[in-house]
RNA sequence: GGAAAGGUAGCUCAGAGGUAGAGCAGUUGGCUUUUAACCAAUUGGUCCCGGGUUCGAGCCCCGGCCUUUCCA
């Protein structure tokens, strides 16, 4: 492979790339290749420094993270995802021929170092180099080593940089793949399979939203990027299989804000014969597990950049439930329900919810539980029991039909997890979804409704939100702080 | 879509109409147990972009781009 010396982004950065660069070549003329391949380890830097031991053979590869240069003999801290370790390099012990090359060496280069364990006098597990090996020679300046990447523009659209320089990111994109992981286990050892279904679909259905639009050129037709699995979830159990699940990214064309982001990552899971309350113990004590296991007990601390704890989430059992309705009159007064449109808008100015002229009187309601009861809502509860009008897919309460056996799971003032006891009355379901059709120019998914028709067991379902339970657990304050790749609008 | 705040060296940030700044990073020199290493010297700028006001604009005004937060 040949390489072209002239790259056009140097010009902009001028010597500290350009120092860099040559660097980069007298590497290459004492015969070094400085993006070098295979390196055998028998420790990770992390893992080395966590079970240290002195006098051990180790073979330890990482990215430089700081270098102290000491004349002739140098500190460097090698780094990866899970730690450090201190290697000492004395020119002495390593040979003039390698001296010449760790002077080349500068912070962000991966290397391999082969040599044995020690600890230094004050104190410090550390591994005096034997021999060196260049593995990559990084050709830009890393971010500032103890502030690291602030910019949250830097942050987002070079997520590797804000890895690399923030210990904090780190450790929640690490401990969000563990929890991801554990979510699995916990759920196939219950019993559940996990499925995949279309992402691609013909007719977006499973939720209120707006879908992306796409086109099959081969098959001549428009298609959506789903905006919820559910309803190819529900075909599962109408096939059979009575526990299911997918961890699922799915798609909604609206707002970005630091709740939403147009991709999201979604559990779905189906529990067939299970109810919604049923639903809610598995989903209380899935998170309870999760606090346990990844965040050291059931009080989840948030703390601000400065370290100070801000807020303290309690998710101690059992969570608080309430019905939806007992927790709007709570707050705007026990006779909100018997008052009339009019009556209620008023009673909005008072309380100082803002609304629409063109709200329906259940919207209004709606309005007041997500500004008076969910968002000031921190401790979990589970609100159930809403209006029949904004859940179409869940059966209806036997005593009373205007409301739907459901709960929404709030914590943290955002609605993390809503349960269902699904509805698998065909005829029902048909008129439900085209009252909401109606009003929101939707197509129904006829296939679905052919597929009911053929029977689906009563079930239980939940979808459980993963980056805002991720932000719950994990206190970050913006769902773009849990995403690696938080959408952003493209730059010039 | 609307409102507010922000965009200055590679990074983190000062700069309140009068010569463009600091710390870190980089470079050079010194130093063989340092860890935000230290000591000395030093390089580095399209002040987001485009107009305007002014003798003079990083700063004031107008328009645009991007980011953040709040609202819809």
């Amino acid at each position: 492979m040949s390489e072209s010396d002239e790259i056009s982004s140097t010009e902009d950065l001028g010597t500290l790339l350009k120092v860099r660069r040559d660097k980069l070549n007298q590497l290459r003329e004492v015969g070094v290749d400085p993006f070098g391949s295979r390196f055998e380890t028998t420790h990770a830097p992390g893992a080395l420094r966590e079970n240290f031991q002195e006098s051990m053979t180790v073979r330890v590869a990482g990215r430089i993270t700081a270098l102290r240069d000491m004349g002739k003999s140098q500190f460097l801290d090698l780094s990866d995802l899970n730690g450090r370790i201190q290697v000492f390099v004395n020119k002495n012990a390593i040979g003039d021929e390698a001296w010449q090359i760790m002077k080349l060496l500068d912070i962000g280069d991966w290397i391999g170092v082969a040599g044995e364990t020690f600890i230094t006098k004050t104190g410090e597990p550390s591994v005096k180099a034997a021999e060196v090996t260049v593995i990559s020679k990084s050709l830009r300046p890393m971010p500032s080593k103890w502030h690291g990447v602030v910019d949250p523009q830097i942050k987002y659209r070079q997520r590797y940089l804000d890895l690399i320089g923030n210990e904090r990111s780190r450790e929640i994109f690490r401990k969000r793949s563990l929890m991801v992981a554990e979510i699995r286990r916990y759920l196939q050892e219950r019993g559940f399979l996990e499925v995949e279904t279309p992402m691609l679909q013909d007719v977006p259905g499973g939720a209120a939203a707006q879908p992306f639009q796409t086109h099959h050129n081969a098959l001549g037709m428009d298609m959506y990027l789903r905006i919820a699995p559910e309803l190819y979830l529900k075909r599962l159990l109408i096939g059979g299989f009575e526990k299911v699940f997918e961890l699922n990214r799915s798609f909604r064309n609206e707002g970005v804000s630091r709740r939403h982001n147009p991709e999201f990552t979604m559990l779905e899971a189906y529990w067939a014969y299970a109810d919604f309350e049923k639903m809610a113990d598995l989903v209380e004590d899935l998170i309870c597990h999760l606090a346990e296991t990844f965040c050291g007990g059931l009080q989840i601390e948030h703390r601000n950049s400065e370290g100070d704890v801000t807020k303290v989430i309690d998710l101690s059992r059992p969570w608080r439930r309430a019905p939806y309705r007992e927790l709007v009159a709570d707050v705007a007064g026990n006779d909100w329900w018997d008052l009339d449109t009019k009556a209620k808008r008023e009673r909005c100015n008072q309380l100082g919810v803002e609304i629409s002229p063109e709200m329906e009187d259940y919207e209004i309601s709606q309005q007041v539980f997500e500004k008076l009861v969910e968002e000031k809502s921190i401790n979990p509860i589970f609100v159930t029991h809403v209006s029949k009008e904004l859940v179409p897919l869940a059966k209806t309460n036997v005593k009373d039909g205007s409301i739907v056996d459901v709960y929404e799971l709030i914590i943290n003032g955002a609605e993390i997890s809503p349960g269902y006891s699904e509805l698998n009355d065909p005829d029902v379901q048909r008129k439900r979804l085209e009252e909401q059709a109606g009003e929101e120019i939707q197509k129904i998914d006829e296939d679905f409704l052919l597929a009911l028709e053929y029977g689906m067991p009563s079930a239980g379902g939940i979808g459980i939100g993963i980056d805002r339970l991720a932000m719950m657990l994990l206190g970050a304050e913006s769902i773009r702080d849990v995403i690696l790749f938080p959408q952003l609008k493209r730059k010039e």
